[in-house]
RNA sequence: UCCGGAAUAGCUCAGUCGGUAGAGCAGGCGACUGUUAAUCGCCGGGUCGUAGGUUCGAGUCCUACUUCCGGAGCCA
């Protein structure tokens, strides 16, 4: 008999069928022992009665532990109970790996704890969910650029150089040479707009920062689509309309997941265009208006993000910061040099920047000068240079945190959970 | 790096005024025909983070260190 799985148990009601999996948990009475399984796709009550399997087989199930692994044979029937629940009559049952002194039990753990055991950590219906919506998250990102033609085109992750000059970089040694990790794919997008006109790429980065906070990571997941012939304009519409997506696909696909995170509905069901979109100046009034000591060219913190988003009911994009606090790649607003055509996004509900993006510099004077202004090795820029003096073209982009996007659908308080091992400040194991 | 908090059973925690340690869960044994973190009874389980100090006596007070948590800076 071809085994089934738990989710397609429902097309299965009065067949015998074959489940394999884990014990999640078990309830005993005399005759009878309520075990539940756990495979993978969902968890199912299987019923071991004693007057249907016999003294021996029954005493076997009465000795199974948590997280045991089992394959067993049974008849799927509706819950006595529940409508529109299936459980498991059981009519054999093999042990096929044991599990004693599982160390996460059904009650509270700590953070520390758990962590320290994430790998079995990712068993439980919480990190489950979890893991699944982002999936969800991922698919649907890929599934929207695709969808719009753009070619993937993935970025290196050993880099010779810094990409912005800002953030600290893991050093790591290339064959006797310095390299580092990169900390963004962008500059190789740029390259690949001008092969590709619309390029997207989807890979790890990583960040040295000595930074602990709920929305960090040493080692996090970025989508970094790049535009040819597109301006700040564009780059927002792009924005806003993947963010869309991503939450409407979330919503029709991880419902009951979801539901297991206990996250409020509500404000993802208003994640539809148009987002609000204010100047960083706007951005200051409005600060300034809530008693909040802001002045132009001071940089927001985690605090002014969420006091600038809780003004809005859904995402609200934040366009043309002060030039001098941006990446030495960002162009100046004609209008207005003391501003760069930039924009970031921020999440609702307090979630802070899911976004961050703009229009690149294309003049070679312009972008030469602006390295120098930032006191970066020209010779590291060479190849990068090159794509103004080849062709020179509009184009902007932006990079999605993938992990803090997930934090926000799932409504969680840590970024911790929204990866399946994640790299902390003093984590580098599991 | 800075500011604050914490460290006691496998896990989550309580421990009063300084008088040598307690609960729930997990584990073991038993009871119970339908349980949903099942319930009920019994049992085993401790170098109180480490090193000093004060004291007749320290889980408790003091000092240093270590680790973790929350936040700041920095960032997506």
């Amino acid at each position: 008999m071809t085994p089934v799985t738990v989710a397609q148990l429902t097309q299965h009601v009065g067949q015998r069928v074959t489940l394999q999996g884990w014990l999640y948990n078990m309830r005993s009475s005399k005759k009878v022992h309520f075990l539940e399984l756990r495979d993978g796709s969902g968890t199912v009550q299987c019923i071991v009665g004693l007057e249907d399997v016999g003294p021996e087989l029954f005493e076997l199930a009465g000795t199974l532990t948590q997280e045991s692994s089992l394959e067993l044979v049974g008849e799927v029937k509706a819950h006595p109970k529940r409508a529109g629940v299936v459980e498991v009559a059981v009519s054999a049952l093999t042990l096929l790996g044991g599990s004693k002194d599982y160390p996460i039990s059904p009650k509270e753990h700590g953070t520390d704890f758990l962590m320290d055991h994430r790998h079995l950590w990712l068993r439980s219906s919480r990190q489950h969910a979890i893991l699944r919506v982002r999936h969800a998250i991922i698919q649907a990102v890929r599934a929207f650029f695709d969808q719009r033609d753009f070619t993937l085109i993935d970025a290196p992750i050993f880099t010779p150089s810094a990409c912005e000059g800002t953030s600290t970089l893991f050093e790591t040694d290339y064959h006797d040479d310095k390299a580092y990790l990169t900390q963004s794919g962008q500059l190789y997008m740029e390259a690949a707009a001008a092969a590709f006109g619309k390029a997207y790429c989807f890979g790890p980065t990583f960040r040295a920062e000595k930074s602990k906070t709920r929305r960090h990571l040493a080692e996090f997941w970025m989508v970094e689509p790049e535009v040819a012939f597109m301006d700040l304009e564009g780059d927002m519409q792009l924005a806003e309309a993947l963010l869309c997506h991503v939450v409407a696909h979330v919503l029709e696909t991880r419902r009951p997941e979801l539901e297991r995170l206990e996250r409020e509905l509500a404000p993802l069901e208003r994640v539809k265009a148009p987002f609000p979109r204010i100047s960083y100046r706007e951005a200051i009034e409005l600060l300034q208006r809530e008693g909040h000591p802001a002045s132009f060219g001071d940089d927001f913190g985690g605090d002014e993000e969420t006091v600038i988003s809780k003004h809005f009911d859904r995402p609200v994009i934040v366009h043309r910061y002060p030039a001098a606090m941006k990446a030495f790649y960002m162009k100046r607003d004609p209008a207005a040099p003391e501003l760069a055509l930039c924009m970031d996004v921020l999440g609702p509900e307090g979630y802070g920047e899911i976004i961050g993006g703009g229009q690149r510099e294309d003049a070679l004077d312009t972008l030469l000068a602006s390295i120098d202004h930032h006191q970066l090795p020209r010779e590291a820029f060479e190849w990068y240079l090159d794509l103004r003096r080849y062709g020179s073209f509009p184009h902007a982009g932006f990079g999605l945190g993938i992990e803090r996007t997930v934090s926000w659908i799932c409504g969680l308080s840590h970024v911790r959970e929204t990866i399946p091992f994640p790299r902390l400040l003093n984590r580098l194991s599991p």
